[in-house]
RNA sequence: GCCUCAAUAGCUCAGUUGGUUAGAGCACAUGACUGUUAAUCAUGGGGUCCUAGGUUCAAGUCCUAGUUGAGGCGCCA
């Protein structure tokens, strides 16, 4: 019978005894004069399957015992328990049948690689331990998204990935065109395919909004695209982003919103990736797990900006950017306050020139009711805001900051039909991979990640 | 975009104040081994010392420029 590991490990007792098939990739192969192991992965599951083969049954035992690591192969045999051994069973061969041979320089040995050479080969790094478990959670965390947002009966947008507004403010944008510009001088957009000028979006808040004004909850999930010329561990060329938008809803709706969303995630993750938690609480990130639990037993803490500053102030570290009132916080002052509060903290309540003209103005006339979440590790794990329903306060901070509005007649017919408080945040799934993974730089928590300078593969 | 560091075998690294034929472990190949767990042991093959200039009797080693990578900062998610 033709049988997943995952099924084995599930239910191992039941299939004692079983003659069974498996295909899969073999991750390391030891051989004796009358005998061999096999670990075999066949992708089901994070563990390994060992197979058990001998020169006594199998005739072409000579073969089997020179198969490289990372071939393909198919085993029939028995399902054998053993209680005494490292794993609870195994399996028997009868039959080993290579399906493809890997060559003999195959650069994915059963040792430890660096990270930089494995992103070389992301190809081929999906076969190791690390990157297996870091893109089952990838997976598993997308799926917990849309089950926590769809369980609450909110509308799933599909915002556009083309764009012509350049609004939005998050960022430089990577132009769309069909001009020819090896062979043109002059660079004319009313020519171009869209007749005007055209990007990929990198923000699907705007359309959200639109979307939130007719059913109430909605949230997007796709792809982001900026063009900054970002060279961090936390910033990537393309990445995927969720934004949440709810209707008749303030700031601590919002903030409420988000601290729910979170914990639902991480309690899904420990229900549904357990060994890969282990793996990483063992091998990535010491106390991953503890951290994680105390996440969902706590309450996040919130200090608006002023208070944060002033914690910054009082705690005479000589940080090399000095904490002022009215300024944007520095990474090193998102550390500090982040260990402070020794978990997730909502820095709320901004000042209005260091946030987007979207963000509703404070009655105090100078904060704007905007929040982020600061995570440990991955930094600024989620930003929103309540949005600016008034429309004469909308165009006068427009005004304010000299923008160009001709692109935004649509968003600020939201505020002339119907328009109603309404909030929103954007968290970017990678850095939400990293928090719950313990793995600290996003190109290794990206399939294949594109930075400055690197579009391979 | 700015600052710092790095590049030697397929991988991870060592290589002395510049000095004779550039080493190790893993991987690979061949063999040994009756229960291995990244098995162990023996033997063997494997090098454009990132690229281009320069200094020197002599450069993997020193200098200059470039390329690529990493870390930090800024921008953000």
């Amino acid at each position: 019978m033709d049988i997943r590991i995952k099924e084995l490990y599930s239910k191992a007792n039941s299939h004692q005894g079983e003659a069974v098939k498996i295909k899969g990739w073999i991750r390391n192969n030891r051989d004796q004069k009358e005998f061999g192991f096999i670990d075999l992965n066949d992708g089901s599951c994070f563990e390994t399957l060992q197979i058990v083969y001998e020169s006594k049954v199998l005739e072409n035992y000579k073969e089997v015992s020179k198969l490289r690591v990372g071939a393909s192969i198919e085993v029939t045999g028995k399902v054998v328990l053993t209680p005494e051994s490292p794993q609870p069973f195994e399996v028997k061969a009868t039959a080993v049948e290579m399906i493809g041979d890997s060559l003999e320089d195959y650069p994915i040995q059963p040792k430890r690689h660096t990270r930089e050479f494995l992103r070389e080969n992301a190809h081929l790094r999906v076969r190791t331990n690390l990157f297996h478990a870091v893109f089952r959670v990838r997976s598993v965390v997308s799926h917990a998204i849309h089950k926590f947002f769809q369980d609450r009966n909110f509308i799933y947008l599909h915002a556009p990935i083309i764009t012509s507004s350049d609004a939005e403010g998050a960022g430089e944008m990577f132009q769309v065109t069909t001009l020819d510009f090896e062979n043109h001088k002059e660079v004319d957009y009313s020519k171009d395919f869209f007749g005007k000028k055209a990007n990929l979006s990198v923000s699907g808040q705007l359309q959200a909004e639109a979307y939130a004004l007719a059913f109430r909850d909605v949230y997007t999930f796709g792809p982001t695209f900026r063009a900054e010329n970002s060279n961090t561990k936390l910033h990537a060329s393309e990445f995927w982003m969720i934004e949440p938008e709810i209707a008749f809803a303030d700031l601590k709706d919002d903030m409420k919103l988000a601290e729910d969303m979170v914990k639902y995630i991480i309690k899904d993750l420990f229900v549904r990736c357990p060994s890969e938690m282990e793996f990483f609480d063992k091998f990535v990130e010491k106390g991953l797990i503890q951290k994680l639990e105390k996440v969902i037993k706590s309450d996040f803490k919130v200090a608006t900006h002023k208070e944060a500053i002033d914690i910054l102030l009082k705690s005479k570290v000589n940080f090399e950017n000095k904490p002022e009132h009215g300024e944007d916080l520095a990474t090193e002052h998102e550390k500090y306050l982040t260990n402070h509060f020794d978990g997730p903290v909502f820095i709320i309540d901004w000042p209005k020139d260091i946030k987007a003209f979207y963000m509703r103005l404070n009655d105090d006339n100078e904060t704007v009711a905007a929040m982020d979440l600061l995570v440990p590790k991955a930094g600024e794990l989620i930003g929103g805001s309540q949005r600016e329903e008034r429309l004469d306060i909308l165009e006068k901070r427009i005004k304010e900051i000299n923008m160009d509005d001709k692109d935004l007649w649509w968003y600020k017919d939201l505020r002339k039909y119907g328009g109603c408080k309404h909030a929103g945040f954007g968290i970017g799934l990678e850095r939400m991979i990293m928090y719950v993974t313990g793995i600290d730089n996003i190109r290794d928590v990206l399939p294949f990640p594109r930075t400055p300078k690197n579009c391979e593969f």
